[in-house]
DNA sequence: TAACTTTTCGAAAACGTTTGCGAAAACCAT
DNA sequence: ATGGTTTTCGCAAACGTTTTCGAAAAGTTA
């Protein structure tokens, strides 16, 4: 481990002049700078980043919330996509991305867990939004943005744009001559709801009036809820032309299910999922669905995050919305 | 931020005796280790880490290299799950991951950045492990483990067992009735060169011999190389009965194709993959292939990484192979 | 009570960096 | 040459820990 110590020595110079140098502070003289440079380059130097967070209180890390409620881990598309925007753009403005690792059974401090190990900014994807423990960490000082989800006071957010895509598919499936429109959706929580009224609301618009037996609860990204949605459904003396499924998941799921009544998507019924995930795309037909932009969600929160941390005074929050768009497929049939 | 100090004159002792009592160091009577105890948990006390780090070369930490070359993100479930594994362990043991963003094009200086970020230890999973920047960290006195590779030297190693798969696969669909098998393979890496060297050895074992135009090369995970290869052995004058592609993404790819030439799996032809991603198992039929256990390679690779860490003495490197299951699927037709 | 051992704590150095400030050196104009 | 600027650099403190070592206090034995 070579420190601006042996380069000093090296040098015949002191080694806050080294330090100086380093950064290019124009306290130094151009010549000696150069000389530094070089120097340290041969040297293979790097600053120690323990000792300058240290002093600084800047550690160039970022943390990402991701609390793993459904033991499924980082494999979901939407999930995978985000992190790796998230990604891409920290690294390029030269930061690190660390994951926290918290305790979501726990009420887990957050705050202080950030706190100790000085994050310069923590990205919130996935966490139990009315624990404490999240509250107080976007509540402090430390730059936060929180995906799909903002609480009453002021701090950034970016949200993928569930309206915008609900809107789309619906009027999408409605041109198609739909009427008995039917809808699983996820576990209760602030986006479903969302996405329920969203749902009602362009229903309503076109006159069409949707029973209470067509909305079936289920979970996101689980094929075995939304199966069994789909045979309640399929139960029913009237039976939906179209399903909507809250993710793509839960779409194969009740592929499967309609499958086992002998039901073909595109054919005998229409289905849409939501999200855009690569393999279902693959599906033959292609599944219809509205594909988010996980990428560009990921960017568009490390951006903010990154602007938050070095221009706090400037920073405005804000909640960002992030469209996708919507993915024709094939399992609507035009009635 | 509530320091050593803070509490120290809270409790009116010395900062080092706080620093003491709070890890139960037996220099302290047990009633002031109490007491401390107690007052810092009321003052919310967390260290900080960079101190801690700055001092005693520790920082709980573990990096992971994973160079993205495809741009595909970590949205392969293979390396989201191990992910997903190396994840869970580390934070059981207290410790953090975070992803040492590298840039594969510049023969990054892994080494260095591994020292001046101090991390306890690094996982490798996908890098260019000819490249000298990863050698280095490999043949340095940090820790690390790596995934599916190894160097001459002596190190740890994590390894799925590519040709138990093979095996297990070639050996299902050839006691199905099968000669005539094609492989699409993926770009030529260490890995590949084992998974071919493992796919002939079989074949030979039954006395089937592959003829060199029964191999196509493709992309990992690319659906449209694994639709070309596919193509060309249709067009063959004597085409295969069964066609194995490098994972299940690819044989995703080659389902299309073959589905264009009017040609269903499990019916008119025979495929298998290699992976045993989720959504493959929701087709109708299911994909037959080889499910790589991600959460178990991502567990064992934490594993050997802490007990590297804190045993340096009594750890042994080995290579540990981890294997997987077949799944039977449903797209080998018996002959 | 004197001397000696053990327990309990505090002082201080060290980790590698950043940065304010003062001092020396160089330059400039008279 | 003198005085006044300006440039260039070094000194030293500080960040919050851990840990060695020595000192004081308490306990023990004769």
């Amino acid at each position: 481990m070579v420190t601006l110590k042996d380069i000093a020595r090296e040098c015949k110079v002191s080694f806050s002049t080294v330090s100086k140098a380093l950064k290019g502070s124009p306290e130094i003289s151009i010549e000696t700078t150069e000389f530094i440079q070089k120097k340290a380059h041969e040297m293979g130097y790097h600053p120690n980043i323990a000792a300058r967070s240290l002093r600084t209180n800047r550690t160039y890390d970022i943390g990402v919330i991701f609390e793993d409620k459904t033991g499924a881990g980082f494999q979901h598309q939407y999930f995978a996509t985000i992190i790796s925007g998230i990604q891409k753009v920290a690294f390029s403005k030269g930061y690190e991305m660390t994951f926290v690792s918290g305790d979501s059974t726990k009420n887990y401090d957050y705050y202080s867990h950030a706190l100790a190990r000085n994050y310069d900014g923590v990205a919130i994807l996935s966490a139990d939004f009315t624990s404490s423990g999240v509250k107080a960490l976007v509540s402090s000082e430390i730059p936060t943005v929180t995906l799909d989800y903002f609480y009453d006071i002021d701090h950034a957010a970016v949200m993928s744009d569930y309206t915008a895509g609900i809107n789309e598919l619906l009027e999408f499936v409605i041109a198609q001559g739909h009427r008995k429109i039917a809808m699983i959706h996820g576990e209760k929580t602030w986006v479903t709801d969302e996405r329920i009224a969203a749902f009602k609301r362009v229903c309503n618009a076109h006159g069409i009036d949707v029973p209470p037996e067509y909305f079936a609860e289920g979970l996101y990204h689980d094929p075995v809820t939304s199966s069994a949605g789909t045979e309640v459904f399929l139960g029913l003396p009237d039976p939906p032309t179209c399903i909507f499924y809250p993710d793509d998941y839960a779409a194969l799921g009740g592929i499967r299910e309609l499958n086992s009544h002998d039901l073909r998507p595109g054919k005998d019924i229409s289905i849409v999922g939501y999200d855009g995930i690569a393999l279902t795309s693959m599906m033959i037909p292609p599944l219809t669905t509205y594909e988010q932009n996980g990428q560009v969600i990921g960017r568009t929160i490390a951006e903010a995050l990154i602007e938050k941390i070095e221009n706090p005074a400037s920073f405005e929050p804000k909640k960002e919305m992030v469209s996708g768009r919507l993915i024709k497929g094939g399992t609507v049939v035009k009635l």
